[in-house]
DNA sequence: CAACATGTTGACCAGTTGGTCAGAATTTGA
DNA sequence: TCAAATTCTGACCAACTGGTCAACATGTTG
């Protein structure tokens, strides 16, 4: 039954792609503004549905339940996550691999605060959805850097610190410039943040990142 | 009117204080649960009804609405931070004074974890109850801070930082052993946070602050 | 064109929401 | 003891919740 579904919809897809796809793109941007702001359970499919300018019910069919939006958004979120992830290696000079790391993570807090948002949210609530994203994917990520820190150090290329505090600290004084923004656009009395302000962030963590590790040498924010 | 309930209610202070007071009590130690974990909006009178052991309608008898719940929580969660905002002046060794305050910092998010999830949803949710404070009291406070930060670098006892940032890098990574625990939990490998964890993290932030802010000396975590 | 799949929608549902209220139970001070 | 103040609570309410569904509309493909 659902094989011969399945056959039927791909024979069809290319008209479908471009309604389905434009619809359920729609959805989850509305989502992510939504669950952003109000949280998984502050959140309403009816609110979701205004945004996205369609009927409640059509947004049903597209995603049986709101967990199900919920689901496909955090996929969608995810994923700029784990890219970054694959960017630090033992071959890297540490100066300019975390250097690197730190731009990146503000970037991303510039570019998709939203998501940065949600993913807070999710974790405040006890990460009922990423569990096991944090068990395994991250922790098996953290468990490389570590070994990939202790070389570092080893070769006394940096001093030895825990590369967990480590990037927990890095993750969270990045992510708090979209998390906080509010906040942080009043403690620098600004009615928006620039990029003049994005730069001043990476160029301060970096330097108490680069500093606190007992790395020296000469690494600009600014270049790649 | 209201002022002869005032009276009145003064008059049997005794006994009301005790009756009322630990409903109140019982209410907001409740709404503390639930607000940290669902959001102001995701999170329902019923359930806090439901912990505090008391009945929906006994709840707004006390509080007439889920807004005042929130409200007077607020308040009860601000006291701490505010009573930290004293602790630097000019005449402080900059060293001491910001390796005290990230130690407080780190106490105060494992002493009180829930009350800085329901800040952080505050902020997150764009600060609709906390923007008087952050206007009012927090931009002051940076502002009398940075002058300090800028003494302490003119009598060249630190480089030249933003306090602005400084500060928002250091509350954003002490807050987050609170906020993001769960994480956090998965990233160490741990069941439970404990004692051991929470210096690793205070010594590794201090660290990063004091060497980023080109202060040298002897700071331990671990004295007062 | 006919068939069939895909997309759209208003009406509808049972359960929950924040909040009210009348009246009963209790505590209080004199 | 007793009247007044305070505390307690079940019953109730209109609005809203996430979700279903049957009927209809719009492609799509042979």
């Amino acid at each position: 039954m659902v094989e011969k579904k399945q056959i039927r919809k791909s024979a069809h897809r290319i008209g479908n792609r471009s309604v389905r796809m434009r619809n359920t793109l729609k959805i989850l941007s509305a989502a992510e503004k939504v669950f952003a702001e109000k949280g998984f359970d502050g959140a309403t499919t009816q609110q979701i549905a205004d945004i996205a300018k369609l009927p409640k019910s059509n947004v049903h069919y597209y995603f049986k339940t709101k967990r199900d939006i919920y689901l496909a958004l955090m996929q969608s979120i995810m994923a700029p996550w784990l890219e970054s992830f694959q960017a630090i290696s033992v071959d890297d000079d540490p100066g300019d691999a975390l250097t690197g790391y730190v731009k990146r993570k503000v970037m991303l807090s510039r570019e998709r605060p939203l998501a940065s948002r949600i993913f807070a949210n999710e974790m405040i609530r006890g990460a009922p959805v990423l569990s096991d994203f944090l068990r395994n994917e991250l922790r098996k990520w953290v468990e490389e850097k570590t070994q990939i820190v202790k070389q570092w150090s080893e070769k006394g290329k940096m001093d030895d610190v825990s590369a967990a505090h480590l990037f927990i600290i890095i993750w969270a004084a990045t992510q708090t410039y979209a998390d906080f923004e509010v906040q942080i656009k009043s403690v620098l009395g600004r009615q928006n943040l620039e990029t003049d302000d994005y730069d001043a962030a990476a160029e301060l963590i970096t330097r108490m990142v680069l500093r606190g590790c007992g790395i020296h040498g000469d690494h600009k924010v600014n270049q790649t």
